[in-house]
DNA sequence: GCTAATCTATGATTTTTATCAGGTGAGGAT
DNA sequence: ATCCTCACCTGATAAAAATCATAGATTAGC
């Protein structure tokens, strides 16, 4: 469960942001770093917060999520394995504009600030590695805006288990890798509790996707990548 | 009109996220640029095109939007005087995900990309400042996710006006120093034109905004950050 | 395994928003 | 100054989505 002290026998290494960095600089991270873990449902960070250095996951889910006036969700994106959250806050010196928590048993380590500082500076391939993240990310998010300003909400019901696929994988079932509740798929999605559980009705009644509980097959790949007007 | 030749004489260089780069790059990029304009509703990148460079504007005012399903356009953000467009998708290697055009007569700056990937790995600083750029960027990307997900349209027009007044200021009579169509604020909205017409007129009526033509004036600031459930 | 709490589901109703249709006014070109 | 086109405006109607209410099913904790 831990990750290992040493950043290089990670399992998550070859495909992380981290991957490029120098054995100097990844030695020194490896001895700064600390390892945290947070139980399923906890609060990493909090938005608004100014975390004082980022988290890269080792195991486990993570949900970015902003809170709208009344307190509802907005989930923003999640993080896997392998992925970096907190950047943003520390390299923009804001806030952190999204809350974090563990939509599972998660397992990180934590590189404090300063370290992480240091290893940008040394590390111009890192530092454009980051960036390049951040740049994907907010190509994702102005597609996000779009598909919310523009398709209807069972459209964006359609997209969002494409989406979660895509992210998460499939288990040995061929289920979608994740459970989520109802309100939380709505709190992607940018509707209603009942009406996300109407529309998933609806898809399911149509032999799009199958369901059992929480989880979700896709079962017409096809036929619901043209009902989320998604085309390649 | 033109900018400079010499970047360091440019007007906005203070305030632009080149401002902390070295002399020598400075001077580099002042070699390497080209000056180029653009009239009022020219197109200067397409959606999905791979630009071989940054703009830096020195002049003028650009939309980038994205085109959904119907071919409606969906407004992301403004982009005026000492703002790079553009650097994203060189960033990223990926085709720039929004098109870009010109709201009026524009002059800009034209960066090859190698000439700017060379001022990247010379300029750690510089690099931070497009990392921090893009940071901010993603920022504003979630509270729009948010606002279209949780808030109705007339909220979401309400705040549409407080962001356009804070991106270009007032002009001599108080009005928000940019003239919109109806269609183009629908499409920073989400919403179909009608509405947002109709939604302005209520605005109006309300005295909480007043307008000439496709000029709008902010009279009651309290008031309309009240209706867009704005809260610093 | 049991129980309480939470989630899922559905029907009815209300509210919000989009679409359709038609008229008026403003701005740009000649 | 005139004309034409496009943008703005408004009313009516239809469609989409949210809200409210209730019941049944599932999950989480002990």
């Amino acid at each position: 469960m831990e990750p290992p002290v040493n950043c290089q026998l990670c399992k998550n290494h070859p495909n992380s942001v981290f991957n490029d960095l120098s054995a100097e600089s990844l030695d020194k991270i490896s001895k700064l770093k600390s390892c945290v873990s947070f139980k399923k449902g906890q609060t990493i960070l909090q938005e608004g917060a100014r975390p004082q250095g980022v988290y890269c996951i080792h195991k486990g889910k993570l949900k970015l999520f902003k809170l709208g006036t009344e307190g509802k969700e907005q989930i923003m994106r999640f993080a896997t394995a392998g992925d970096m959250v907190g950047y943003r806050s520390i390299l923009s010196d804001e806030p952190i504009s999204a809350s974090i928590s563990a939509l599972d048993d998660t397992y990180c380590c934590y590189i404090p600030k300063s370290s992480f500082f240091q290893v940008i500076q040394d590390n111009p391939k890192f530092s454009l590695n980051v960036l390049k993240l951040s740049c994907q990310e907010l190509g994702e998010a102005g597609k996000m805006i779009t598909s919310l300003a523009q398709k209807n909400v069972k459209e964006r019901l359609a997209e969002i288990f494409l989406i979660l696929r895509a992210t998460f994988g499939e288990d040995e079932d061929g289920f979608v890798d994740i459970k989520l509740t109802r309100e939380e798929i709505a709190n992607m999605v940018g509707t209603a509790t009942e009406s996300a559980i109407r529309l998933i009705s609806g898809l399911r009644a149509e032999g799009l996707i199958e369901t059992k509980g929480r989880k979700v097959k896709i079962i017409d790949r096809v036929a619901l990548r043209s009902e989320a007007l998604v085309f390649e």
